[in-house]
RNA sequence: GGGCGAAUGGCGGAACUGGUAGACGCGCACGACUCAAAAUCGUGUUUCGCAAGAAGUGAGAGUUCGAUUCUCUCUUCGCCCA
């Protein structure tokens, strides 16, 4: 028998797909559409198991939707600036460009080794002048509807990549990327004003059903909406202040008040501009991050002021006003009111300056004499030494009645805060999209007139400069519009800007005019399915919903809030860690298994010790190359494995054993099907055609309904289920028809995991346009049926029987059988429980 | 500290709305083929027990005729936020 040839199979398969754009797509108002979205890669120059993962799946989805009869739209581009490509370019003496193109075009033929079903003619690259330019006109239509503004403001600052983070780009303290300790720097910033949707956003969250919940609830929390209140405080001193506004969602433990904080960047700081003291104290302030993380693990420090704040419910308490590092300026107003007892920040910043904690809500399991010791209490409980306050519960009744109070008098308001900040996009980068405006000699703005647009980059720039290398081209920054010189903003976008609209441009990467057609966007969005890891589940996808939002406003070409429907997060792909005697991490292809023990393949008296399956990385040397797989295995193997060993959307552990598994298992398909072909030649009219036929039914059942649950490695159970029954059954005698017909429905179902096996089993039986074929319910029912015996809820045995049986004769078929008249002979039966079709439990 | 989720054989994992726990795969063991090995095929594989049987889904309770599934308490782990 001949071996099953996945080298030649998959490249026959994938060229007739490339030459007859067999996935091509256009809008056909007479057909569904489905829109099936993985997130798109990075070039970094080779793909990896990750992606091997996450664009198996939307292809297993994509091919099911097309065999479903739906128009599916799967895309595939590349979010191709940021700063590995400035980087990379910049230790080689390449130009990103070039460098980027060549990832791309390697990594674009690693992805089509994979068979997936992507239009290829819709490709898109944000880094090309085709994609920028329109993402460029977006920016200045934002610009127009004051949804993107320029401030000053204080940044975290990487000093080794030299670039601004957003804050969910700081991570402990340190660059995602580079690692180096966070700085705080001020400059000049473009904002998107994402804040004015925060409540949007939030609400939104609500209609999206087919997202995890986990992922909105983190959503949920990034935007973290409170109800407090806005306390107008008198202040008494030196300075010309009268009053210092303060946020807070705790105005109930106000008769705890004991100091007033200042961010260091709040108004009265102007005050303090030539005193050393302070200086130095920003100085030290600076040092620490200004994520809220570092905030918190930080030291709490403070510089006290000349000033001293009233209690606005005890006018004759006066309480220190200080500046401290842990007040942010963009939360609230840059200033809050510290109350020791109930907040562990201010416990610590009160311990430190001898002030006093006074305890104004108690645990309700205490009684009105307890006191906070050795740290804060901020849980809920009842408010002691609170006057006209005491005894209400807190914080759900007693921060209402306190605003009640506050409103009454006149000093504070009912507020609503968000957590989440506008999105600074401004980056001091040669490799991104340039921020199209550019500003005369007083800082002015001046948007890049349309016909001036794109602003491309300037080719032939030195990258070894410091800062920004835009920075330092004279000839690409000064410009003249209208006659007017003036300097080209440097900065370029932050990229998430591009992925965040790029689903649009897929509906029609062609266009000219606009970002996309309003017709073809109107018919593909939203994206129906979108996949991807659930790192992405605050920034890209929040990013996105805003950018839909704020492209929508006011455009007559759409109106769409959220561009994803549904939302698949995938897990990652895990493998052994491995480390040499000497402590070093080993990579699993230098490891030669001896008994069952690892040992160094080129110094076989060195044993290996096998750490836990982690995460695949560079630096745990755990990686392995999907192209070494999809080359001595197949694309279908590597398929096969990557879905079958753990839920879409867990964590896999890859292994040797479990490729290699799926390898054998497709060629033992192979050989099922050259027996069956064999067979097929056959025709007998005695014959087990009903079996066959019911079985495929139950089959095509299991299958769609994994598919349409995502439950893609039980799909892969029910092959190797189907291959076990096939092999046995395979012996008897089938109608000609019969036997075909079944196992071509089967050969389709096995399409969406391994198209180019499939393609070429159908292929040899001649069946070219397929369908997912449907399953005949009425040929799943069971023609006998397993009944459960339970004596006191526990199995005792089990017999086959017909289905719906009356109760009765069922019972007396039990009461005489011998496993279990051994139970309820010389008893009483107190009850009888009967479920039909499935057990009866007899109590006894 | 808060939120979310998870815990099932030697391992990865099945079990639809409470109704046969351990599908399927890996690993392992034995057997067939072979001079031998690899490959392939077959059989077995939760634990204890020769067996009948008993126990068993992180721990403890509860609801129920019946709980991996529902409720409560706890432990451990993961992720996110602090």
């Amino acid at each position: 028998m001949e071996r099953y040839n996945f080298k030649s199979v998959e490249s026959k398969w994938q060229k007739i797909w490339d030459e007859k754009k067999t996935f091509s797509v256009q809008v056909d108002k007479k057909k569904k559409k489905f829109y099936c979205l993985e997130m798109f890669p990075y070039p970094s120059g080779k793909i990896h198991m990750g992606h091997v993962r996450n664009y198996t799946i939307g292809d297993v989805l994509a091919r099911y939707k097309i065999l479903q009869g739906f128009n599916v739209l799967h895309p595939m581009g590349w979010d191709s600036f940021g700063m590995p490509a400035e980087n990379a370019a910049k230790q080689n003496k390449l130009d990103p460009k070039e460098w980027t193109e060549k990832n791309i075009a390697n990594m674009k033929s690693q992805l089509k080794k994979l068979g997936l079903s992507i239009d290829w003619d819709r490709e898109i690259s944000t880094c090309s002048e085709d994609y920028y330019k329109h993402q460029q006109k977006f920016f200045l239509e934002l610009l127009k509807k004051k949804l993107v503004y320029r401030k000053e403001n204080y940044v975290n600052w990487d000093p080794v990549d030299e670039t601004v983070l957003a804050n969910e780009q700081v991570i402990d303290g340190k660059g995602w990327r580079s690692g180096a300790i966070v700085k705080r720097k001020k400059l000049n910033q473009w904002f998107f004003n994402i804040t004015q949707f925060s409540q949007d956003l939030l609400d939104g969250l609500d209609k999206l059903n087919s997202w995890p919940n986990k992922v909105k609830i983190m959503q949920k929390n990034w935007i973290g909406k409170s109800f407090g209140c806005e306390i107008d405080f008198k202040v008494h001193g030196d300075l010309p202040v009268k009053n210092i506004k303060c946020f807070t969602t705790r105005p109930d433990t106000l008769f705890g008040f004991s100091f007033l904080a200042l961010s260091i960047d709040h108004e009265i700081s102007k005050f303090y501009k030539d005193d050393e003291k302070f200086l130095k104290f920003k100085d030290e302030c600076s040092k620490t991050g200004t994520t809220e993380e570092a905030i918190a693990v930080g030291e709490k420090i403070g510089f006290k002021t000349n000033l001293f704040a009233i209690n606005p419910l005890n006018p004759k308490q006066k309480v220190p006003v200080y500046f401290a590092n842990f007040v942010l300026m963009d939360y609230g107003f840059g200033a809050v009111f510290g109350c020791p007892a109930h907040d562990q920040r201010d416990f610590d910043f009160a311990k430190k300056y001898n002030l006093e904690i006074k305890t104004v809500v108690r645990p309700k399991d205490e009684n009105d004499t307890y006191q906070v010791s050795d740290e804060a209490y901020p849980g809920e409980g009842v408010l002691i030494n609170s006057e006209f306050l005491n005894g209400l519960e807190a914080p759900n009744k007693s921060v209402i009645e306190t605003i009640k109070v506050l409103e009454k008098k006149k000093i504070g308001l009912k507020k609503i805060n968000f957590r989440l900040k506008d999105w600074g996009v401004s980056r001091q980068r040669y490799w991104g999209c340039p921020i199209p405006v550019a500003y005369d000699e007083s800082g002015k703005v001046y948007a890049i007139p349309d016909s001036m647009l794109p602003v491309k980059l300037p080719q032939e720039i030195d990258l070894n400069v410091k800062g920004n290398p835009l920075d330092h081209i004279n000839k690409w920054k000064e410009i003249e519009i209208d006659g007017k010189k003036l300097i080209r903003e440097t900065d370029t976008l932050d990229t998430f800007v591009c992925s965040s609209w790029y689903f649009l441009r897929f509906c029609s990467p062609d266009e000219k005019d606009y970002g996309f057609d309003k017709e073809e966007a109107k018919y593909w969005m939203p994206v129906d399915q979108y996949i991807g890891g659930v790192e992405h589940a605050i920034l890209h996808l929040l990013y996105s919903r805003f950018f839909m939002r704020a492209i929508s406003k006011d455009n007559e070409k759409i109106n769409l809030k959220e561009p994803f429907d549904g939302l698949f997060t995938q897990g990652m792909v895990c493998h052994e860690t491995y480390k040499d005697p000497d402590n070093n991490w080993v990579s699993p292809d230098e490891i030669e298994t001896i008994d069952g023990k690892k040992f160094l393949k080129k110094d076989v008296s060195k044993q290996i010790r096998v750490g836990p399956s982690e995460s695949m990385s560079k630096s745990k040397k755990n990686t392995i190359d999907p192209e070494n797989i999809i080359s001595s295995y197949g694309a279908d193997a590597a398929r096969l494995f990557i879905l079958s060993d753990s839920p879409p959307e867990k964590d896999v552990q890859w292994s040797e054993e479990g490729i290699n598994s799926s390898f054998k298992f497709v060629q033992k398909l192979w050989t099922l099907n050259t027996k069956i072909i064999e067979k097929i030649k056959e025709n007998h009219e005695e014959n087990a055609d009903e079996e066959i036929s019911r079985y495929t039914n139950k089959f095509l059942k299991k299958v769609t309904n994994n598919l349409e649950n995502f439950s893609y490695n039980k799909i892969v159970a029910n092959l190797h289920e189907m291959h076990s029954f096939f092999t046995i059954q395979i012996n008897k005698n089938y109608k000609k028809d019969t036997l075909l017909k079944n196992y071509q429905k089967i050969l389709v179902a096995m399409q969406p995991v391994i198209p180019h096996f499939s393609n070429e089993c159908l292929e040899l039986i001649n069946v070219f346009d397929v369908k997912w074929p449907k399953y005949d319910e009425k040929m799943i029912q069971e023609e006998k049926i397993n009944l459960v015996i339970q004596i006191n809820g526990k199995k005792r045995n089990l017999i086959e029987i017909e289905p719906d049986k009356p109760e009765e004769e069922l019972f007396e078929i039990i009461q005489k059988d011998e496993k279990i008249i051994k139970y309820i002979q010389n008893t009483q039966i107190k009850k009888k429980i009967y479920i039909k079709n499935k057990l009866i439990n007899i109590i006894i």
